[in-house]
DNA sequence: TCTAGGAGTTTGATGAGTCAAACATTCCGC
DNA sequence: GCGGAATGTTTGACTCATCAAACTCCTAGA
């Protein structure tokens, strides 16, 4: 189980990459999130890539590995639901619950969260709108949709494949882009009609847009 | 405020001199409460003392001073307050909530304490028969009081019988009502007068109310 | 009364988490 | 394309919490 520290940081990396204006999770905006130093962040980002849930080069962007973004995940999912659970169930106020939440987030075991999620009709969202992971990591909030959707330079993971023709898949799996996979959007062309992709470890490759139309992505952070 | 750490020595320290047996609370049985090694709990003491938590002596028993006596109630409070929330209102079972409780005790705020101690109708113990601890630090602790004033479901202990005649003697001792015995309450019925009683390792046994009110207890932990 | 062994302490080490100050790199505006 | 501002990194230091190993103290029983 990763230190209280360390779910903060990976919290912090998780929100910032989903916030809309795609910033990168820097160093300096972690820090400010998570309220320390830009040379503390330095040093917890290391460990965090040392631990295998992050990726990070000097000067470069922070970005969770699936693992650091399961685990972010989680932290995510037990802040929301608790606090949904001070407000819908103990009375307390929105302005009150966040900070609360924060320090409750740490301490709640699985077993515990389930019954406040019960308790509360398993809900998907708070009343922030804000999704509520669910316990599997996954959120509403990426709903996949058509790679061609995405902005260039977004980063997503391949969801889901809708030509299930033998020949489109094979060349797929050639490309590097099965589910699962994180793929970076490089450009999108639309008066030639192609769009550039990079699959995660493998090299660039250019598709038409009606053929990548039928990849489903979900945003990734 | 006190780190996590210390609160839980403080906790310890506490608990251990308010075990019946007048046991001190010693290096060694410090550190097998809190679950270090002696000589991390030797380095914490030392810790408690410049803080002025505690006293203590090189090679001597620790004693906490008021301020930590103060501090330690309250963790007891919250500790308790929240493992009697978990299973009252959440619907936990008794034997998850300890662990569960461990941990949120050093997480919640006094605002969200004093909200569940309200929703719990501010009770005095919790069904062990531990008592709470006031929000002053002030606790019931160990007054005996006539076992009819025992809730259904606590557990005490014989502390003292006030009728001293020889039959009655006799007949607790063949029941297994002695002092020092564990005694749980099992049913209280008002309109039949009686009382129910299951004594460890005895069976059930019930009793008048005015002849039990003569049985005086403790809460047991 | 002497001593064996249990209780307690000290020392030196470690990892987590943090900061300030000095240094390095990158990027943007001209 | 150059230079300063913004950003990021390194270094050295510190506190908290912990342990193992070596040591010291105390006491109960022969």
């Amino acid at each position: 189980m990763a230190t209280e520290a360390v779910e903060n940081y990976l919290k912090a990396i998780l929100t910032l990459s989903q916030e809309s204006d795609a910033a990168d999770a820097t160093i300096t905006r972690i820090a400010a999130v998570v309220g320390v130093t830009p040379s503390t962040a330095t040093t917890m980002v290391k460990r965090l890539d040392r631990a295998g849930l992050a990726r990070y080069e000097r000067y470069g962007a922070v970005r969770l590995t699936a693992k650091g973004r399961r685990a972010a995940s989680d932290v995510l999912r037990r802040h929301r639901i608790v606090e949904l659970f001070l407000v819908q169930i103990v009375g307390l106020d929105w302005s009150e619950v966040h900070a609360e939440a924060e320090r409750l987030e740490h301490a709640i075991s699985p077993r515990l969260l389930d019954r406040l999620d019960e308790m509360l009709g398993r809900p998907r969202s708070d009343p922030h709108g804000d999704p509520i992971p669910d316990a599997d990591g996954r959120s509403d909030h990426a709903r996949p949709g058509p790679i061609t959707a995405c902005a260039p330079g977004a980063h997503a993971a391949v969801a889901r494949v809708l030509d299930q023709g033998a020949e489109f898949l094979q060349f797929l799996a050639r490309a590097g882009l099965t589910p699962g996979t994180r793929v970076a959007v490089v450009a999108i062309d639309s008066i030639a009609g192609s769009i550039t992709l990079k699959p995660e470890g493998r090299t660039a490759l250019t598709l038409s847009l009606p053929v990548a139309q039928r990849i489903l992505v979900t945003p990734a952070f």
